[in-house]
DNA sequence: CGCGGAATTT
DNA sequence: AAATTCCGCG
């Protein structure tokens, strides 16, 4: 498990493309989790429905994810077809009619008590906790 | 907008 | 593998 910057914490298999060596990348289903975790105020949100979320400001999501990955160019045409590329892969699917509204595939509900956490110690809240379907378990904590 | 093929990059 | 870039189609 990683807790990154956001306080968001997430499985090593998260991480996974370590092609690059030794440089694993932050992937966009993350750094979308990552925005949803923060709440308001930002380009993104939650929907209606469990793991539904709408983005509200399409080319403000795009800029901040290009500033994540150094993509000065991103745009939503091109963050939207790698969305589109995680409905095979099971990880997200469109909302349809209801515009720039996705899902994320999750499943059943959580593991409160996940075993070693949270670190003794340390304070938590609980603000939200998935479980995403890629296979496995994804837990977000808020730390304070 | 939203979709998915194809080539390319990281 | 996970995008990024480009793009024709409905």
């Amino acid at each position: 498990m990683k807790i990154n910057a956001a306080g968001l914490l997430f499985p090593d298999w998260a991480y996974k493309p370590a092609w690059s060596p030794g440089s694993r990348q932050v992937q966009l289903w993350h750094f979308l989790l990552e925005l949803l975790g923060r709440g308001e105020g930002s380009a993104i949100g939650w929907g209606g429905e469990w793991g539904e979320f709408v983005i509200r400001d399409p080319e403000r999501l795009a800029k901040l994810w290009g500033e994540r990955k150094g993509k000065p160019h991103m745009n939503y045409d091109k963050l939207s077809r790698a969305l589109r590329y995680y409905y095979n892969k099971r990880i997200l699917h469109k909302t349809k009619g209801k515009r720039f509204t996705y899902k994320f595939n999750f499943s059943k509900l959580i593991l409160v008590n996940y075993p070693g956490y949270p670190p003794p110690g340390l304070q938590v809240i609980i603000t939200s906790l998935q479980l995403m379907s890629k296979p496995p378990v994804l837990l977000l904590f808020h730390f304070i």
